[in-house]
Order: structure tokens, then sequence, then C-alpha cells
DNA sequence: GACAACCTGACC
DNA sequence: GGTCAGGTTGTC
């Protein structure tokens, strides 16, 4: 589900319902979603106040008063995080809930939770780690720019110039941009009109400056339209984006182009599902 | 770079 | 039975 204009999303939402709350009791039914343990989580952030929520690229974290730790979250491909009350119907996969209550730490045997964070996955990539905010600094020092709002068109340019793979396999390389997957890549790519095939460093002067505005836009859409719900992904309350009924070529294998009338192609490149027009695409 | 691994389910 | 799935990480 996670690329930038969903997790987004979900940072919006979360900051603005659960800052405030202090951390009460940890449930679980799956050891290997809490990072480095259970104990480890429970230890560091019981009585916890949150403060905000951040996220860089596709990451979530969770910051506290007490700022030595941090909770660092990861949806990967079919996470869900949900804010709800205990009593209020469980989503299916529903892996982890950390009680939060204001001014007191609360237990589900009290029954004294004011609401609850939620979070479900059906494959168990994704997972919640406590982390010290000096190793999350490290972690985030090996992560490329947000994209979205950090990356300027010069510095674009830099990470193109002396790039020898492909640039769909450059956007989706999250070590040198960060938040843009294979949806947005793909769309962005067909909006620009460039084959994902071609090589970064070929891109000319005003294929960069096209493919920039349109990762912009694209990303910019998808987060007007709350994300995109294709299979998994819904926001903390449990509501579906909009973006899945916009897709440029996302998905739509063997369905006319819609600005050339080809028929839409489908191929792997770095092993992930590549969407394009082979009429209207161009590589150099 | 390519590929397997982490997991589970849907679809052909 | 094989292939595919909004991702990342570690190994050739």
């Amino acid at each position: 589900m996670p690329e930038f204009p969903e997790v987004e999303t979900v940072r919006r939402q979360l900051n603005e319902t659960i800052s405030g709350y202090t951390v009460g009791e940890l449930w679980f039914d799956a050891v290997s979603v809490l990072r480095p343990n259970p104990e480890k989580i429970s230890v560091e952030l019981t009585g916890k106040k949150i403060l905000s929520v951040d996220r860089k690229g596709k990451w979530i974290v969770i910051n506290f008063e007490d700022t030595t730790s941090c909770l660092v979250i990861h949806l990967k491909l079919t996470g869900r995080l949900f804010v709800k009350r205990i009593d209020e119907k469980q989503a299916p996969y529903t892996h982890v809930i950390l009680g939060l209550a204001r001014n007191t730490i609360c237990s589900f045997s009290e029954n004294n939770c004011d609401t609850t964070l939620q979070f479900s996955t059906m494959r168990k990539f994704g997972y919640l780690e406590v982390m010290k905010k000096a190793e999350l600094m490290e972690k985030f020092s090996n992560l490329g720019p947000d994209f979205y709002e950090d990356v300027t068109l010069n510095m674009f340019a830099d990470a193109l110039a002396s790039r020898k793979i492909a640039i769909k396999t450059l956007l989706m390389n999250q070590d040198i941009l960060s938040g843009i997957g294979n949806i947005y890549a793909n769309d962005a790519l067909w909006m620009a009109k460039i084959d994902p095939q071609t090589k970064a460093h070929s891109l000319d002067k005003g294929q960069r400056e096209g493919l920039f505005t349109a990762l912009k836009e694209v990303l910019a859409e998808g987060l007007a339209l709350g994300g995109a719900s294709d299979q998994w992904f819904l926001n903390v309350f449990g509501e579906k984006g909009g973006y899945q009924n916009h897709f440029k070529v996302y998905g739509k294998k063997g369905t006319p182009c819609t600005r050339c009338g080809n028929e839409i192609k489908y191929t792997k490149i770095a092993g992930r599902g590549t969407y394009y027009c082979s009429s209207c695409q161009h590589n150099l």
C-alpha cells in the first residue's frame, strides 16, 4: 500500500488523532512485527506521551515528549494503521493493539483506554520498531531525501547524472530518492512520455524537467485523493483513497492508452511489474 | 545488476 | 501448479 501519498495521508491523520495520548498496554499475536521485540517496546514506551508523528520517505516516526526513543513504522505491502476504540470491530489480520489514554497508563482489563492504535498486516512484512533517536538518525542518513518535500529540480538532475540504471529503477531506489514506489513511478513516466527502461543519465534537460514535474504532480494528485486503494490501503479511519480510479497506466495492461490509443504493455524491470505505452513513451 | 527471502492470499 | 502483489534487505 504505501508510497508517499498513502503514508503521508496516514501520518497527517495520526498526528491529529493520537498526539497528546499516553501509551498504555500493548497486545500482539505476532512477535515478528514488533522489533527488536515486544518487551523492549513496552519497556521503552509505556507511560510515554505522544508528541507528534513525522515521516521520511515511506517511514512513519512517532515522537514522544521524552525524546530518547521513538517508534518507527513501515507498512510495506499490506500494512494498515487504524485509530479506533477497543470495542469497535477489528480489521482482519490485526496483529498489534496499543492502548492509548489521556493522562493515565491504560490497560485492556481495566477497560480504561480512550482509544487504540491498531496495526494490521496480511503478509507481515511491515513492522513497528522502537529506536533511540541516534539510531534513527543513522538509519535515515542512508535514506535518500524525501522526494515530494525536499527534492529540487537541481537535486533531481544531480541524482540522475552519471547513473546508468533504468530511470524507473532509480526512482524506486529509496537510497537515492525516498517516497516514490511502483504505482507513481509507472504513472509519472507515462505522464512525462519516457520509456521506463531509459538509462537515467541519458535523459535530456527537457525530459528531466518533464519527469520532475510529472512526479510532483502525480504525488500531489494521489495525496489530494487520499492515496490509492488498489488492494489493501485504508486510512486511519478505515476509509479508501481514490487514486485507484485515476491510474494512468498502472494495472492497465491490455487497455488502450488514453493518450494515443495503443495497447498498454506489461513487463518486468528489476523484478517489478511495469506498465507503459510502447507507442508514446519514447526511448532516445 | 539479478535473485531469494520475508509471508499470505488471489487469480489464471 | 504457476504467477502476481503500493517494499526492503541481504546474498551472490
